[in-house]
DNA sequence: TTGTAGGCGTTATCAG
DNA sequence: CTGATAACGCCTACAA
């Protein structure tokens, strides 16, 4: 394999010059430039990722750390992901997180220096320990969908969007409305949600009431959805309208209803969340997540950070969208 | 930071017994391995991943393309790769294709030496460039269900999967029988399938009719696939199963024959392709495809490729197993 | 504008 | 068993 030796012998120039054309300097004349390019055409040359990246102190690579969730909205933060780094030299050093113990390990690994110039946490919180050693080393990671203040984020309002999809449900006529959350730690207890704060803002402004048993947090499945619905569905006074986190579960939520008897939407309204095909193609309404743009703003922030100086950390939230499609309606009596 | 040299002055010894003893040799006595050890862990030093890469001209670095189908299977297969690679210290460099100019780009890339110790590819052919260069270059690539004569390969065997699956269907008094069946290439043009042979054999067999009406390819979405199931279920003689060559387009067969008003099964029967817990969860019959397992065996083997020396090119298959749910039945009426 | 020399942090080799 | 030393291939001053 050619080094950048050969190039320069064959080109009958010093080693210095052959780098500096590889690295677009300005300090080439045209004449000399064309006969390194062509020798290093000639020879086949291409200059080794490895020894560059230990003469610059700097991999080109960004550590993604995703859950391991078997579901298309990881695909889409991947792509958005890559959409920013096209025409950059930079790839992605990608790691399906399964569980706690695999994340902590994860966020061990990830800021080692020397292994990617930074990091990407996506769909899940860091941990202390992590956040502590990244504001120490100054090392540039990035949450994306997650936040904490000592570190840089990108994401959406949950809340916004709960609290918008109530109120769109309550302009509807709806009044007992209940929610399927997703857990905000994809590997903790499932204590908290992403989206109870903004749900029960808008059940309070608009007088509507809130009770417990309206509101659940259940895993990112299609049975844990169905079940979470039956739930709600056996209640002396069930909900009329439900807001799901999540596509898959919004599926099991879809299903459970039916499977009661109850039509959709006149005697079970149904919210969902982000937006894929299946959805789209069930007529789900939905709150659209950009995912796409969630990544490419993620990968173009941590670009960012690692290339340029580092600032007060900052959260950015972009905007969600209620899609409306054919699984809200108004309910079918008003017995309250 | 540390590097070696200071672990060595602070241990007392030589950079070469640090390094020894960083890479599990037996030629360091227990006593200067415990010192060395202890100046570690004193002086919290990590190896530079870049300057070990350097120095050994290997990066244990994997490189995997995969189609950005935005689609669960992907992240199954992912989960199966990085299983074989826990207590390795390889580390996966991810791209996720979209079109076929991505596609023949990252084809470029993936096997300049320096950039990854090897590459595989997740469903995808590869280019005849590629392949002759990996020949010629002994740079280690496998094909994941993908077979070229030239290269190592791992996958399934669609054919002898489709088989089985029309066979289960005769033998449940089915005659008529469609396949809607996936592009070989998902960047190509859909003119060839996946699992056509083997529909045909197990229809020839069973001595029940082949029509070329009743053959489809297409697209890897629920829209493509109620389409196609729409086009069977207007012909004059409509199939009475169908095999379906992903789980995507199954949801939109089953879609499209309620639409229809027709009964699964009893007036159509559905077979899918693949598992995920939405096929779990919406009774589909389906053929599992064992997408860790392969995740896991092509990385295994793509390990021992770079590790080990290069014999001939070999293809293994995984078997396949039909998962018996609720979406099939014996047909209504035989009306043949 | 160009060539040269030094350094980057390992691993590997070879004497001792 | 251990220590010194030579690569490894590039980048980046600095000198010309």
């Amino acid at each position: 394999l050619p080094t950048i030796h050969d190039v320069a012998r064959a080109a009958g120039v010093g080693i210095g010059t052959v780098s500096r054309v590889l690295n677009r300097s300005e300090l080439v004349s045209a004449a000399t430039r064309q006969r390194v390019l062509d020798a290093i055409e000639r020879l086949g040359y291409s200059p080794s990722p490895i020894a560059r990246a230990f003469g610059r102190r700097r991999t080109d690579k960004l550590d993604v750390l995703i859950p391991a969730y078997a579901q298309a909205f990881l695909v889409e933060i991947l792509r958005g992901i890559e959409a920013a780094l096209v025409d950059t030299d930079c790839t992605l050093l990608v790691r399906a997180i399964v569980d706690a113990d695999d994340r902590d390990r994860a966020f061990e690994a990830c800021c080692v220096k020397g292994r990617a110039d930074g990091a990407l946490l996506v769909w899940m919180p860091a941990s202390d320990s992590l956040a502590r050693r990244v504001v120490e080393e100054h090392f540039p990671v990035l949450l994306l969908n997650g936040s904490d203040e000592r570190l840089w984020s990108v994401g959406v309002d949950h809340d916004a969007a709960a609290e918008r999809a109530v109120t769109y449900c309550m302009g509807l006529g709806h009044r007992r409305i209940a929610l399927i959350d997703r857990p905000a730690d994809p590997f903790g207890a499932p204590i908290s949600g992403i989206c109870r704060d903004g749900y029960l803002r808008a059940l309070k402004h608009g007088d509507a009431p809130v009770r417990d048993e309206y509101q659940r947090i259940a895993a990112l499945t299609p049975d844990a959805g169905a079940a979470a619905t039956r739930e709600l569905l056996q209640l002396s006074e069930p909900p009329t309208a439900v807001i799901v986190a999540s596509e898959a579960q919004a599926i099991g939520a879809l299903d459970a209803a039916r499977r009661d008897g109850r039509r959709v939407p006149s005697e079970l309204s149904v919210v969902g969340y982000n937006d894929n095909d299946v959805a789209r193609f069930l007529g789900l309404t939905t709150v659209s997540v950009p995912l796409r743009d969630l990544g490419r703003l993620a990968a173009e922030q941590l670009l960012a950070l690692v290339t340029g100086a580092q600032a007060q950390p900052q959260s950015t939230y972009l905007p969600t969208q209620l899609t409306v499609r054919r699984t809200c309606g108004p309910p079918l009596a008003e017995r309250a």
